[in-house]
DNA sequence: AATGAATGAGGCTTCATTCAT
DNA sequence: CATGAATGAAGCCTCATTCAT
């Protein structure tokens, strides 16, 4: 058996790395093509349009990448460790892929709010594990029981996307990895002495 | 009260709402004119192109939002106090904008790296007034000695702007300012019960 | 009955409905082939191009057409009586096949020069056939020795053209048949009162 | 004051012949901007995209086209009269305009359903023009008074058009102008001798 | 004979920017 | 200062046709 559909994929990496060095605005369809070794036509043979490479792209990707973090706070029990867990995983792989995490960080959020909510329909199974972590700790009472569950999921989420995107910005030019027990610690202590 | 340069000041007001209603790259320029009730060809006597009507939208309706942050927290002696202020005129001066909202949370990130990387410099004194009242914090001993400012910095910043573009995205359904108290409450607390 | 090259009447078959719904230019080969139930390529097997489809069709449906009348005319002998049936037929025969009228009246037309010519060509048969019948009626002296007979027949066959296209124009909303008296009436008798 | 509008009768012009000589699909709006010597993009400032160049184009030549013949006809009192002008105008007309010609007899009909009913929308003054000649006809008893009106009406134009076609299919080799009485005389008396 | 995935040329249209008035 | 008509580069997408299997 023959690797599955070739050019789709061939297509879906090419994007990825057009999108991060040139930006969505910056990606002419052509561009792509180029990249991936097809022709401009055999593009629309896999998708609808150029958003939808974005969006396929992102989905495609992210969907590994919430599967990844999914699959390994599952492993842990306590939520202060699945919270860890959630954290360096979702920092280590956005810094050892620097593409994804240009597309994910800058690229996709040039986008028109149409494109914005398909985005925000791909990272809810993400956010709801957040919510899940959060949920756990409250149960087992290692976190606070008067928590606003979305407030305190849009700080956690908030605070990894605005260390990723400075980082991002920054041009990868420090380590993150090891800033994750800090993170960590910040979280759940905050910032009281 | 500047009666100067009229037709400056009805291109930013016309953009800020041309830009909320259409976003960056629907916003055509002809649209900003019409709606600031100028030629065209007028917006070019003020603005170099239209990356940089964005761009000054931006400088001048952040300068006034920091501006007024700044004489807030500065009336504050203790960090708690300058932080809880921040975070509550943060949150107030965008729930009673939503014009400004959507361009800050959306509109402005559907633009190239160049463009973001002078949005930065524009925010700048705003992330150093949040590191300064971190610092006044650590020294007064009412925060954590062994804080990594800047990624508490990112965490702040990060927290807050998360919650607005949330906000943003549902279309401003929900009440934003009651939830001052409550942020504010998770970053001195943390997650810890 | 044959079943010869059974794909070759499956495409025409198609073709025909297809043009007939769509219009030349709406009828991209792929369509054609899914409706023929074969593959793009196969179209290729037993058609130069796109436009040999057209002329094909034409000239089948035309052919049988053209065939139909003349056998019908042939069996009378009065010219009157021959002009009587060529109206009779050729207004019944595109009544009962809408697409096929649809085809010749509107979708045949969207087509360029060279193409009309060929199509020309094809029809030739028909307008000779009706310059026959003006001869006999000149010779039998029903008709005025002094017709120019190719005006004459340009003014049947457009006269019937006519009538058939706004038939189509109005969605066949009427009956063109029973108009057949009248249409044979005028052409005889002329305004005169 | 300047001619009024250069910009949009140039590129009027220059639609007639570009149409005239390559067809409505062979004829690029590039290759009009290029012939009315204006940039393409003018084009758009005129017409709201291709379709409208050709439906304008008609709108405008064929508005003098029926007011012409409509001041002419108006002229005459008898019935006998005015349909002898019609005819002789409609000919004369098309015969001192090639290129207007080509369009309205060809490239014109190369056009879609829907451009067709708005192509049949500027016509209708034009036929409603040939039943009133028609009624006028009968009223004064010039005419036989059991005459289908629209079926009248239909062989009149589809004769005259039909007649126009040829010509232009035959490249103008020969002259219309001498068949006007002939024409007039078929349509007033018919065939029978 | 049949397939259908792949090709790639080509065209309409948009819109930021200019410049003569 | 102000105008707004004019510009023209640039890009997404379609679809007739090919060819390896």
């Amino acid at each position: 058996m023959k690797s599955t559909k070739p050019k789709y994929n061939q297509i879906i990496e090419a994007a990825v790395k057009v999108f991060a060095e040139n930006g969505y605005h910056g990606s002419q369809v052509s561009k792509i093509a180029k990249a991936a070794g097809v022709a401009d036509g055999t593009i629309y043979l896999y998708f609808k349009n150029k958003e939808d490479i974005l969006i396929t792209v992102f989905k495609e990707k992210m969907g590994q990448f919430i599967e990844e973090i999914a699959l390994a706070t599952g492993k842990q029990v306590s939520a202060e460790k699945k919270l860890f867990t959630l954290i360096d995983m979702h920092i280590k792989q956005l810094s050892n892929d620097h593409d994804l995490a240009i597309v994910t960080q800058l690229e996709l959020r040039q986008s028109n709010v149409t494109l914005r909510r398909q985005i925000n329909q791909v990272l809810k199974p993400y956010l709801t594990m957040i919510d899940n972590i959060i949920n756990v700790g409250i149960e087992s009472k290692q976190f606070r029981k008067d928590i606003n569950v979305p407030l305190m999921r849009q700080m956690i989420f908030g605070t990894l996307d605005e260390i990723v995107t400075n980082w991002v910005m920054k041009e990868h030019k420090y380590d993150l990895v090891s800033q994750v027990p800090q993170v960590h610690a910040l979280l759940i202590h905050g910032l009281r002495s």
